[in-house]
Formats: structure tokens, sequence, C-alpha cells
DNA sequence: GCCAACGTTGGC
DNA sequence: GCCAACGTTGGC
């Protein structure tokens, strides 16, 4: 099992979005950059878990815990012309995005703030942390992931 | 809203 | 394949 960091405006999708869904699942769709893509497809599986990072928003930093219920399959969105993600060098027999989905597991009563983070001694290959990194998804180390999860908790 | 740091596009 | 121009991301 791995984990992830995944990245979302709250204003648009925040985790009590998530929480709110039918079984609290959700197609983690529009992902339109290439690394981030290639994890979703290549290195995502069923079991993950994933943090639930809020960004361009009021409070910027981890809001909670999701985990991957399905791997990577075509992102509808990529064939729908009314869909703000179409892509119109995508086809159903040539797919160019995939999706995964996410489903709820724990919001955090506080949101781990980023500038905390930054000071985390154990995070050092976070993306977040590094200077102009902006993918949307990114690995997160075991170690990591338990000193940012006892963080959050603690 | 500013701006730095990327990623993508397209002319050559 | 190079690289300038352009668009986007995302913290602040």
């Amino acid at each position: 099992m791995a984990y992830w960091l995944f990245k979302s405006e709250p204003d648009t999708f925040g985790i009590d979005d998530l929480a709110a869904r039918p079984e609290q699942t959700e197609p983690w769709d529009g992902v339109r950059n290439y690394q981030a893509r290639n994890f979703m497809r290549d290195d995502v599986k069923v079991g993950d878990k994933l943090f639930f990072y809020h960004s361009s928003c009021k409070d910027v930093g981890i809001a909670g815990v999701a985990e991957i219920t399905q791997a990577a399959y075509a992102d509808p969105s990529q064939f729908n012309p009314e869909s703000k993600y179409f892509d119109p060098k995508a086809s159903p027999d040539n797919p160019r995005w995939v999706c995964v989905n996410v489903t709820f597991v724990e919001k955090f009563k506080r949101v781990l703030p980023l500038a905390k983070i930054k000071t985390m001694p154990e995070i050092t290959e976070l993306g977040v942390v590094k200077k102009g990194h902006r993918l949307s998804i990114m690995p997160v180390q075991p170690e990591e992931w338990d000193a940012l999860y006892q963080a959050a908790k603690g």
C-alpha cells in the first residue's frame, strides 16, 4: 500500500464535499498534467491512502484522509464537449487522461497548515514544501505520512 | 492581486 | 529539437 497527497481547491471541491457524496465517494477527475496522470495510471492502487490537501484558500494544508476505492480508468470528462476538462485530442479509443475513485475516511478537527508542515524536520521530500512544486498528485513517504498524521491529530 | 515557477505550444 | 511566448498554479 502506498501513500499520496491529492490537492483540491475547497471552493470547488473540499473534504466536506467528499464526505457529503453518496457512498462518500467521488471520481478524482480533471487531472490534466502528465506527471500526475502517470502516478494515477501506474502507481495508485485500491487501498492506498491519501491526504486531502486544500489549496488556494484561506486555510491551506492537509484537511483529512481518503482512500482509493477504484484504480485508474478513462476520465469521462475528456470526451464531454460541455466539460471544462474536454480534450479534443482524446477519444474513447485513445484516451489521454485517467481518474480514480476516492472515498472519505476522516476529516481532521483542524487543517494541518502548510506553514506548520514546512517547519517539520521529518518533511524534506514532500512536493508541497519544495519551492515551486505544483503537482496536484504526489507520493508521500511512509515516515512522512506518520509524522504528518501525528501532527494533524496531535 | 501579485508574481515566481513551471508546463505547454508552436514557429523555425 | 530549440526556445520564446504564453498560460496556469498556488502561496502569500
